[in-house]
DNA sequence: AATACGGGGGG
DNA sequence: CCCCCAGTATT
């Protein structure tokens, strides 16, 4: 069998498979640009499950590019609160709005255009020019690696910037005339559902017959992929402060710096630290008031005075890079340093929030979790 | 080319 | 516990 008859084979029996499997996804109900667009970058590195209901809240709220234009920064992050990857809801917020501003609310159409906005990449543009407008570019990522490294029987390493330069050549001469978005996403459906990263199901596989992986019996060990780095360990000490007077039942939150980890997103307040505390991480930190001194002064220098009352929770979170090792503490203000009323003198980035004033702000998982276990046991007692 | 950037699901 | 996932931006 030649080659050129092999990719018409796979393309013609793909693209059939997928016209009679597809799941029925909530982007897959429309061809609005601006939808699928979301979706997209929903999808980047986010599995289907997950996003589906974020996706409905989210085109429910912001319906149009000129509604997700005009809207506040926050209620963009608060709709994205959990979902992570923060930087490509603020990302998608600024496209939208130069396209809002610039293309008149119209998505372009072209790749320059496309791929100059922010959140954009090469997948992306592919996937919105392909699926929204039938546009011959590939949109390769994991799932369409996985499945060509599969069937041509491709060793080089998907981790490579050149591997994927490569697959999106080969991904570019396989789709079918007329038939851009149908095949990209036969290709993304091909590997959710058959062409699974471990035990793939060969034996419902439409290309099966002539996946070159099958053949030689190396459908298991392909895409081959450098493994990635562990994340680097931290240890961290945050504080549940407790307000009384006018802020009784609420707690202090703090909002993250403008760039980097988490950025923007509301957070107890807490300090990093040093592993030279090495014999001073219990998993209770009861006994260790030179943890309790170091989140004082951390504290201090941002002019919010507390006072440790006893140990709460322990928690662990970890990211693609980083492992939270956190210790939770209770604690008070600390009486006469500062204000308890009216918010005087705390800085613009502390809150004062009870269980119900937090749907205001958007939070990272990790504190997300405390923060309703805190106000849980609150009101059982 | 390497690193920063979240979070959850499944063997 | 480890691996994987509908990636992009920065350095």
């Amino acid at each position: 069998m030649d080659k050129t008859h092999k990719q018409q084979y796979f393309s013609t029996e793909l693209l059939s498979w997928y016209l009679r499997h597809r799941r029925d996804l909530p982007w897959r109900r429309s061809k609005n640009p601006y939808y699928i667009w979301i979706s997209e970058v929903m999808l980047q590195q986010t599995r289907v499950d997950t996003v589906i209901p974020y996706f409905h809240r989210f085109v429910e709220r912001f319906p149009t590019v000129q509604a997700l234009a005009e809207a506040p920064e926050e209620d963009v992050l608060k709709l994205w609160e959990g979902l992570g990857y923060y930087s490509r809801a603020r990302n998608l917020q600024g496209a939208v709005r130069e396209v809002h501003e610039r293309y008149e609310g119209t998505v372009p159409n072209t790749k320059a255009e496309i791929s100059s906005l922010r959140g954009v990449g090469p997948y992306t543009a592919g996937a919105i020019l392909s699926i929204a407008y039938n546009k011959p570019e590939p949109a390769v990522d994991g799932n369409v690696m996985r499945v060509l490294s599969r069937y041509f029987l491709i060793e080089e390493d998907i981790m490579k910037p050149k591997t994927r330069i490569l697959m999106e050549k080969l991904a570019q001469k396989l789709i079918p005339e007329g038939t851009a978005g149908d095949f990209n996403q036969a290709l993304m459906e091909l590997g959710a559902m058959v062409c699974k990263p471990r035990s793939p199901i060969c034996l419902t596989c439409p290309v099966m017959e002539h996946c070159a992986a099958r053949e030689a019996g190396m459908e298991e060990e392909l895409p081959i992929k450098k493994k990635a780095k562990p994340p680097r360990p931290e240890w961290r000490m945050a504080a549940l402060i407790a307000g009384s007077g006018d802020h009784a039942g609420k707690v202090l939150i703090r909002q993250r710096p403008q760039e980097g980890l988490l950025a923007r997103m509301w957070e107890l307040p807490h300090t990093e630290v040093p592993f030279s505390y090495k014999e001073a991480q219990p998993s209770s930190a009861e006994a260790v008031p030179v943890l309790f001194d170091l989140l004082v002064e951390q504290l201090a220098e941002e002019t919010i005075g507390v006072v440790p009352e006893r140990w709460f929770m322990h928690a662990e979170h970890t990211f693609s890079h980083i492992h939270w090792d956190m210790q939770i503490v209770l604690c008070s203000m600390e009486p006469g340093v500062l204000p308890t009323d009216a918010g005087m003198l705390l800085p613009t980035h502390y809150q004062w929030v009870d269980s119900k004033a937090m749907e205001a702000y958007a939070f990272p998982n990790v504190f997300l979790k405390i923060l309703n276990q805190y106000f849980a046991s609150c009101s059982k007692k």
